[in-house]
DNA sequence: TTCCAGGTGGCAT
DNA sequence: ATGCCACATGGA
């Protein structure tokens, strides 16, 4: 096991980050949050500001944990273009958005549709235990990495009955026939074409795809949850005027606001 | 039993 | 362009 010490990091909170919403294969066991990136497996612990990680192979955690971002400076300009976003922010104070795989970020939101979280979580465990590789053993549990899409392309909706994924494992393997990891999109626009592009993935989730897994920072989710609190704080209603305040208010830092507010209204 | 969950595609206006 | 509605699954 490799360990890395990353000291002295700001604005973080594992609880934040691993439960805000973003990702669903990170589990806690006693302050340990354990989980598999990219094939690798890792055991994350924080304490006085010293983030440790355990993991089977190398990584960039500092740039999966985003530790190069200053999150102060961006509460700060949130907290000062919105004064009602302050009870948000201070909940949250240690959320990141971690930048996540693609492909596993593009599979998972698919999976998030019509869906709760816990079911989320479920389908993509059992969808990396048959088709991704075991990485690694640790308390009689087994790890596996999220299989790739070369992978999945290669089955027929009844390899996939029993993960229960509903109507949603054909869009998964028809996702998977169309992904290319090598695109030349290279702006929002371009991006969230491509992603509308894929049968299953409509504006909802092409947005947590462009802010989890394409660093598209300024893309607003909006859900039930966002619709409910846009209309509570804000008195707004429909997506096109969610969008226009999210964009008039928030503008590049669109996507943490959105985050702070459905974490702090969805753990309320 | 019915309703709901980080919505979307298809079809009718 | 906009408004319904079916869609798998499981927990409340």
């Amino acid at each position: 096991m490799l360990n890395t010490l990353m000291t002295d990091v700001k604005d973080i909170n594992l609880d934040h980050v691993f439960q805000c919403g973003q990702c669903f294969r990170w589990s806690k066991i006693d302050d340990t949050y354990i989980g598999v990136v990219q094939g690798v497996f890792a055991k994350v612990t924080l304490k006085d500001n010293i983030l440790n990680i355990e993991a089977t192979g190398e990584l960039n955690w500092n740039e999966y944990f985003d530790l190069n971002r200053d999150y102060g400076e961006i509460k700060a300009t949130l907290s000062k273009s919105e004064s009602s976003m302050r009870e948000s922010l201070k909940y949250g104070y240690g959320m990141r958005i971690l930048n996540q795989d693609l492909w596993e970020v593009l599979v998972s939101f698919i999976i998030s549709q019509n869906n709760n979280i816990p079911r989320i979580k479920g389908c993509v465990e059992k969808l990396s235990k048959k088709y991704g590789n075991e990485v690694y053993e640790y308390e009689d549990k087994k790890y596996y990495s999220f299989p790739d899409a070369n992978i999945l392309a290669k089955l027929d909706v009844t390899d996939l009955e029993d993960i229960k994924l509903g109507y949603r494992a054909k869009y998964i393997i028809d996702a998977a026939k169309q992904f290319q990891n090598d695109r030349k999109e290279s702006d929002i626009d371009q991006a969230t074409n491509w992603l509308l592009s894929f049968n299953g993935i409509g504006p909802k989730v092409a947005n947590c795809i462009l802010l989890f897994g394409m660093g598209y920072y300024n893309a607003f989710p909006i859900d039930v949850w966002v619709k409910r609190i846009m209309k509570e704080m804000f008195g707004l209603e429909g997506d096109k005027s969610i969008n226009e305040f999210a964009k008039m208010k928030f503008g590049e830092y669109g996507g943490f606001a959105q985050q702070y507010l459905f974490y702090y209204f969805r753990e309320k």
